[in-house]
DNA sequence: ATCCTCGATCACCGAATGTTCACAGCTATT
DNA sequence: AATAGCTGTGAACATTCGGTGATCGAGGAT
């Protein structure tokens, strides 16, 4: 069998591409923790160490990136905590760090939702690679959306600044507000379902029959329509959820400002064919 | 130290919700690839043994949702390779699963962009389960957007907009209408029963005397003839069920509007002013 | 301590959508 | 051609959905 080439020596953790995270590290192996809050603090990431399982909601309110979870402190419990966060929260990085263990406890976890799993004793460098690798994929797509400011129709919106604006004027968002629209505008015109918003707006699962999806809508649309009213921005599909997308309202056809032709020609479309 | 609650034991590997995936497996240890092969096999996941390390560019054509690689084959190039697989192709799933590593390597691989690390000998039934956790977040968010849009005939059909054009302008289907055509262009004009179509439509089984797949073919099909009327697309296979399929209506060979192709592809509609 | 903002829920209502049924029209057999 | 079994149709009926305004409680600011 071949050698497996040996690695360089190791780069620097602070590498300009991990940013900071918000990580929980649920254990009480107090040697272990120790270093490991060492590295994680030179990291410049927030962690906090919880002795016990947290209720689930507790976890949700604290927006994690991950967390660390040493099954073996929850007891006979442990199963069936794992599995109710990782279907609370289908967006957290979940990483068991754990004792000794059978294929079939490892195969359990990560099939009750886990994104990995590690054995103890284990060197916190590789815990970290493991945390970063597990949350990588997650933090590309929201990325991508964080870039410059996005602008439809007279409508601008500033992530440097956590508010939309028209004509220079603030919409006055709030911080929920804001993040519904950023990440609709961001959707490039596609549909999102109210899930998906939820998930990615409020940090985990909505459960069947909330409605604070749609009552932020109203809320957006109302400021948004004080603030450009012959736009509409948001515009809903029944039984789906919402895309953004601006579009002169009907009757508005003289833009005072507007760029000239093109952007009149495009009414004519699927949010017109549905309201008719 | 608590000791870790037992599994039970392991739940069959088809479990309902895992899905068939298609991945490669980069390795020549032949023992573990025989016993690998069996359990894909069961599995139904698409698999395919590499002996080497495939270029860069073929990994990329084999549209694969994950790929295994046994790093130690590829000689002192492996890094290289990895870190050029994962810059390719940032959607895919990458589980390195190899013999004695050191912890810098293990860091060293996760921070080219792996997204596991298995150490061998491992169990065949672990490393499926580490495929799925790793393939389930990319799933997640990219599952949607992966099915491009569907043409037939006149129609296209988007899903990231749960809706059907033609020429542009919508057909104004409602969900489980979008559902059922979305099905059954997929279906690649096969013939389906009405239980399959219930069954994956409503997601779950139809009762006997159900007629809702006809009440809905004939939405469709009233809706399609409307925005479509030269075509037809849904085909009634008597005893069995519906196949779907693009085809020009008896006595319309003549196309009236078609002759100048692009200009009339291409209308000014809401794909158009979207990516503008 | 008190005021005020923001977010979470609720109940209500009109509208859009899904389900069911009876009947008419077809298809494949006898 | 007659018949039993499927499928197409239209409409009534039941459900679900989304918009809206109001209320309540937790925190933060004053």
């Amino acid at each position: 069998m071949n050698e497996l080439p040996n690695a360089r020596p190791e780069t620097d953790s602070q590498g300009a591409a991990s940013l900071a995270l918000r990580i929980a590290v649920i254990d009480n192996d107090s040697g272990f923790l120790q270093v490991l809050d060492k590295r994680l603090d030179r990291l410049g990431w927030e962690h906090r160490t919880l002795a016990g399982p947290a209720p689930v909601d507790e976890v949700v309110a604290m927006r994690l990136s991950a967390i660390v979870i040493d099954l073996a402190i929850l007891g006979p419990q442990a199963w069936e905590y794992l599995e109710r966060l990782c279907e609370a929260m289908p967006g957290l990085g979940v990483v068991v760090c754990t004792g000794r263990s059978s294929v079939a406890q490892r195969v359990r976890g990560l099939r009750l939702g886990a994104d990995d799993w590690l054995t103890k004793p284990c060197h916190p460098e590789e815990l970290i690679a493991r945390v970063e690798a597990v949350v990588r994929r997650r933090r590309e797509v929201d990325e991508r959306r964080s870039a410059g400011p996005v602008e439809a129709g007279e409508l601008v919106i500033r992530n440097d600044h956590f508010q939309a604006f028209v004509e220079g004027r603030s919409v006055a968002l709030t911080r929920r507000e804001f993040e519904l629209i950023e990440l609709l505008a961001n959707a490039d015109g596609r549909v999102l379902e109210r899930e998906d918003i939820y998930q990615r707006v409020w940090g985990y699962a909505m459960v069947r029959g909330d409605r604070s999806v749609d009552v932020f809508v109203r809320k957006l649309r109302h400021k948004l329509e004080a603030a450009s009213p012959n736009w509409s921005y948001i515009h809903t599909h029944f039984g789906v959820g919402y895309r953004f997308a601006a579009e002169l309202r009907e009757g508005a056809d003289i833009v005072p400002d507007a760029p000239p032709a093109d952007f009149v020609a495009e009414p004519a479309n699927e949010a017109a064919a549905l309201e008719a």
